[in-house]
DNA sequence: CGTTAGTTTGAATGGCTTCAATCCATGTGG
DNA sequence: CCACATGGATTGAAGCCATTCAAACTAACG
């Protein structure tokens, strides 16, 4: 696992009361930025929910190239998987705060009772459709994978009419499949259609919703 | 669902006969060549097992432009899905015969008994898997692309040297993000290559498996 | 034997990448 | 406090890979 970490604090999940999740204890970390959290082939030993911060999954290819599976934000889970071996390497974006819960106690409680069960099969099928989303993008125009990739992103953050970027302009290239070159420059384009705008290199306004939907299809 | 269908027939699930899923009993159905079995949007009332036959799953863009999710063979199961909506449409490539079932059944079951509730669980798991390769796919080149994809293919078809492929070129190309054109273009560059021969468009040899793996990445 | 759908091949175009330079913000040492 | 180094972002120009448009070829089927 992760090999700097402080403030560790036994706690209950912090979310919906009524979660049959709640019954598992699980202890909060802090990771620093561009913290390692797991590595790929490590053992699937834990699972994480993002309190504070921002994570991005990714998997390195032997010709160096990265490709980004996905950023989480606070509230979400990941590294919950069926196999004994992540099948991705999981850092920290910005420095986060990870509620850390042990596979082995989710699994155990998961064998007796059976809301549980249903909880982390619907945990999976999010994943999975959050995945199918991804591959759609991937099948499209850099125009339109920028344009899908903002809207998706606003709608994951708190309400605002601007996003705060936590990742950079490479870790968005290599989830969009694209160069940082034209990732930048498909935001100026934006920005010159005046679908958004640019205050500085992190943050990004939403101008035009209508337009950026228009172009994400 | 379908419309043209034929054949039915009680029976149980026909495999691993510790699978507790044999718990439920389904219908084996026929469905013709490009038959429809069922659209998107339409609700998930059954998932479905491929007996004999090949399917795949699709999305039609406003443009026109189409992307295939998947292809299911012999032993596959799809059509399982939390949401109340189906998220692809399925079609027959080939005649197919399919085992339908009802998802209500299968649901009931799992509440009920656990080692259900889990078999389902890692059906979603492992269609997450398979999702998660496919946008590995996506962003590598088009020779890379056509490579990992026959060599998938060859992983999950009876073991031979060649493959027969139940699906068009244009099935490929909507696979892989590619147009025809160049899928064509690829195979016969692979031909050239010495990796592959092409006896006709529908038969593919391995000629040779190394450079493949190697073209792969 | 002609029609049709699917596949292959060719030539030209275009969108993204590659290579390279500049800009900008941040931090560090003199 | 300024000078300079550093990492990230932007912009420009050239090249290349996949697409687009078009034509020829093949196989299946009436």
């Amino acid at each position: 696992m992760g090999s700097s970490h402080s403030a560790r604090q036994k706690l209950l999940w912090p979310s919906d009361p009524t979660d049959p999740l709640n019954k598992i204890v699980g202890v909060t970390m802090s990771f620093p930025r561009n913290g390692e959290i797991y590595g790929e082939d490590e053992s699937t030993d834990y699972l994480y929910k993002v309190i504070s911060g921002a994570v991005r999954t990714y998997k390195i290819f032997g010709d160096g190239r990265r490709q980004v599976g996905a950023f989480y934000l606070a509230g979400d889970i990941f590294g919950l998987e069926m196999g004994v071996k992540h099948t991705f390497s999981a850092e920290v974006i910005t420095s986060a705060k990870l509620l850390v819960i042990k596979r082995s106690a989710v699994m155990g409680l998961a064998e007796r009772e059976g809301d549980v069960a249903l909880r982390l099969w619907v945990l999976t099928a999010r994943e999975l459709f959050r995945v199918q989303d991804h591959t759609l993008l991937l099948m499209k125009t850099a125009r339109e994978r920028v344009a899908s990739f903002l809207l998706e992103l606003a709608a994951r953050v708190p309400a605002a009419d601007f996003i705060e970027l936590p990742m950079s302009r490479r870790d968005i290239a290599d989830y969009l499949g694209l160069t940082v070159e034209t990732v930048s420059r498909t935001l100026s384009d934006l920005q010159n259609a005046a679908a958004i705008e640019l205050p500085n290199s992190r943050r990004i306004v939403l101008r035009n919703r209508t337009v950026l939907r228009r172009l994400k299809s």
